[in-house]
DNA sequence: ATGTGACTTGTAGTCCGTG
DNA sequence: ACACGGACTACAAGTCACA
């Protein structure tokens, strides 16, 4: 399974191990809730691209950049 | 305004436009709706990253392209 | 061929918890 | 610090008539 959401799943849980900040800290930050953060990582979330350029934006990456394969 | 859904609101216009399809042909080949088509490319919806991947696979480009500044 | 408003239904997204 | 679940609420998904 390579869909949309597990190449999103991939994407954010990598970035934010580079940035050494937990799933509650990006909770936090982004105004997410924590175990929405959870599902999106773990790929049974389908977000909206609101919330992937919440994300993308703690992270300081491009919003593109979550969802490159 | 330049936020996520006025990029992908460009984004999908231009890419469309360059494969020559309409809205209504891509709202075929999509499975949505045409009125919806509409909505994403003037930038008042806020899609789903699933409904952004049908969208770049009819117009055989990458997601991330669509949210590329 | 497309823009737009007004819907109803499904699910995105929140908030409480547990192990 | 994270996975996972239940019960909600907010909003995306999907449709229609009309311009």
């Amino acid at each position: 399974m390579d869909d949309i959401q597990n190449i999103l799943a991939r994407n954010v849980h990598q970035a934010r191990q580079e940035k050494g900040t937990s799933q509650e800290d990006l909770a936090g930050l982004t105004g997410i809730d924590r175990t929405y953060v959870s599902g999106i990582e773990r790929g049974i979330r389908n977000p909206s691209i609101k919330i992937v350029a919440k994300i993308a934006d703690v992270l300081r990456i491009a919003p593109s950049d979550l969802l490159v394969l």
